[in-house]
DNA sequence: ACAATTAGTTAGGTAATCCGAAACATTTAT
DNA sequence: ATAAATGTTTCGGATTACCTAACTAATTGT
């Protein structure tokens, strides 16, 4: 119906992202990640439930079926971008997400048909995710997060829930990337950390980190 | 010093291609040219005099050396995304000004750098204009516009300054790309058309667009 | 229960860009 | 010399998207 500007699709594209950990949104979690004062999250989303894009439940707020249909075409992009990046212009997954985080919003339908056909219909983006198709469609598949593993579990990583290069850089230098096979050795108990093995060597990885990789 | 915006760089890129032909640039061929109203560009005008971007001569304004830095970077990035769009995700050159004009504003230096980089240092955009290098030099070659030649000479198109897809469109279809060789057979008097010779085939052409048209 | 902390909203402002209407200025053509 | 056309700027107004300070509401520790 109207004209989303660069901001909103961010703000959605942020909201999704979000709602995927937590399920309504606050205004500090939103600020927080935008790297704006809650003043102006608070305001935007009165603006986006104006316009329907979201639901407040309770303190929080939620995409409504318009409003994740625009954060997906959103991610379309961003993701399509990111891998261009990696692909095409030998970007490290490390460097992408801010880069593509701009591109996302100077992309039209055209191009963005024209780098997916370019790049021979990529599935993911360098972290794993799945790239919505041109309808939206997202292809789920259930995954546990590594840090539900017991101890002497095997695995494949899917995904790498993360936008801070230098853990990606990180995790990287340990051969934690998507397809990369790793096996639990031990799970220390009291949220304690995982040993785990990855290419036949040993790492220590934290809980936190290791929800983050979610595997198959 | 300051933050340019992506307007400011728009404006000073509009500036710097009007510059080629006309030398003061006037309001109203500036808001024709970025399809604002007067009242917006003289606006506009009297922010970048401030800034320092450009100077006033006569009723007309042009750019100052810092303003003429920043045009130059910005057509890099302008005709790199040119490129990008036709060498990497397969645009006609008739496609690919709009998606530059707002790529440019979306790449960062590192962007910059890697696309050259994976286009193999490419010299010109697609319409035969060169690319300022990271410090904004710019090959200049003195070229003639195709207007000019009298009728049996013989030279190469060099580049064809049109923004307008139809246009493109039309030229292309001719052949008249850069590199085809193009001689003039005739030139009608009191500014008529010229009849010209690509690859065989004979074509008129009206004075103004063989204005456009440079070469060597 | 109550003060301290945390989270969210209201109020009031600012900066960047754009616009239309109207006032000026400058040409150009009677 | 005048009137008409053309080009430019001034003015007032709108929109978008931020911010800080202050206030309110909800939570939490003692
Ligand atoms: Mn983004
Ligand atoms: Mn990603
Ligand atoms: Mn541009
Ligand atoms: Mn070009």
């Amino acid at each position: 119906m109207e004209a989303d500007t660069p901001r909103i699709e961010e703000y959605l594209e942020s909201i999704y992202k979000l709602q995927q950990v937590q399920h309504p949104v606050t205004t500090s979690r939103l600020a927080e990640h935008l790297k704006l004062s809650p003043p102006s999250v608070s305001e935007m989303m009165k603006k986006l439930y104006g316009k329907g894009l979201v639901n407040q439940i309770g303190k929080g707020v939620c995409l409504t079926e318009e409003g994740n249909s625009i954060a997906k075409k959103v991610i379309r992009r961003h993701r399509l971008s990111e891998r261009l990046l990696t692909d095409i212009l030998g970007y490290g997954w490390d460097e992408v997400h801010d880069e593509a985080c701009k591109l996302e919003h100077a992309i039209s339908p055209e191009m963005e048909a024209r780098i997916e056909e370019s790049l021979g219909n990529p599935e993911t983006c360098p972290h794993g995710y799945p790239i919505p198709d041109k309808d939206g469609v997202i292809k789920k598949e259930n995954l546990r997060p590594l840090s539900e593993l017991k101890a002497s579990e095997k695995a494949t990583i899917v995904s790498v829930f993360e936008e801070d290069p230098k853990m990606l850089q990180y995790l990287s230098s340990l051969g934690m990337l998507p397809r990369a096979t790793i096996s639990v050795e031990e799970v220390a108990p009291f949220g304690g950390p995982l040993i785990v093995c990855v290419s036949g060597s040993r790492y220590a990885l934290g809980r936190e980190v290791a929800s983050k990789i979610k595997v198959r």
